[in-house]
DNA sequence: CGTCACCAACCAACAGGATGGTTGGCAGGT
DNA sequence: ACCTGCCAACCATCCTGTTGGTTGGTGACG
């Protein structure tokens, strides 16, 4: 199906995405974009505008479709960040996206942090704990997340710190377990 | 003291370290770098051979100056991670070169990631603990290295995940606090 | 002590190539 | 006939890395 444009689009955000998440903004090459697509760029400008713009796009749409899949935290809040953990391990684009965006120099207001995304999340996650979403339980939420992510978002220093006590066994599996182990202290007051 | 190798690598690692935090690899400008340490852009290929060897260099001595600069964590592991947190948030450079370096593609084998740099601190930390140092040790380090960095991480999410909870209240103070207060999960176990 | 020769440190200018973005025209669907 | 998605070719700029030549310090030697 030639010459549809959502096609087109979305053959140009799948392709951005993976260059995006590997390389970066300053990285990303909109060359390699447009022929990985098998599109030709000037397609990114007429789309999208501009590098950048077509970044928030990646950005924004990875982000939406990570939070869907990922599902509210339940009852079982340990075995739902687990699930985050091996996700992440499994799908590392958002992470790595999210950590582009983060180093961003500048800091440029955009919109992609929309408070709406994660609401939801905050408050399946105090209703788990029986009581009103507020400040702390979104921080030990925070918290949770980011240490599901630590081995996806260090695994240099993962492997340094960890490996030489390892001999030989699975670091991530130890500093997995260890998070979760953790999870006592972090959901309590 | 012009015509002084030492001196002129020095102005260059400084020039470069604030560039490379910023920017990071693919964003920093060699121009720029050698403009602001006052130098000729050729000085950083005699002297360090390349960008991405540059790069190296400057990694390297901010690891080592916040290694020593942090110390080590004695009894109150707790007010140690205070201050792990403060220093990151006041002294933004190692985390955002650790971040570069870590979403560099392709994973180059660096020799950044000394062990030595490390075992110092987990031994101190499992001493404080009153155990011997093993990996689970070192990974609850790591656990508590990574919730101190979390402000400083990811400014935005925090924001946006607990912003809307805090009444203009301050985001981070609220999120240290509750850092602080997981200290007892991430240690117990 | 003077000066001369040498070499490391330094710089201005350049080369080569890649990059983000643009333009003018072509073609396929309606 | 016309609009719109599309492309090949183009452009101006920028960027890393190099090169050839200059300069200041230093040690040897007269």
């Amino acid at each position: 199906m030639r010459r549809d444009v959502e096609d087109t689009r979305a053959r140009l955000v799948a392709a951005a995405t993976a260059e995006f998440a590997e390389l970066g903004i300053a990285g990303a090459r909109v060359n390699r974009i447009a022929e990985q697509a098998g599109v030709n760029k000037e397609r990114i400008y007429g789309i999208f505008g501009s590098k950048e713009a077509l970044f928030d796009v990646v950005l924004g749409a990875a982000m939406d479709r990570h939070v869907a899949e990922l599902g509210l935290p339940g009852e079982d809040v340990a075995g739902w960040v687990g699930e985050v953990h091996d996700f992440y391990r499994a799908n590392p684009e958002l992470l790595r996206l999210l950590m582009w965006e983060a180093l961003q120099a500048g800091g440029r207001p955009s919109e992609i942090h929309r408070t709406e995304r994660y609401t939801a999340k905050v408050e399946a996650f105090a209703a788990a704990r029986g009581v009103a979403p507020d400040a702390e339980n979104a921080s030990a939420l925070l918290g949770l997340i980011v240490l599901a992510m630590l081995p996806t978002l260090f695994p240099q220093l993962a492997g340094s710190l960890v490996g030489p006590y390892a001999e030989g066994a699975d670091v991530e599996g130890i500093v997995r377990d260890r998070m979760i182990t953790a999870l006592g202290g972090v959901l309590g007051g």
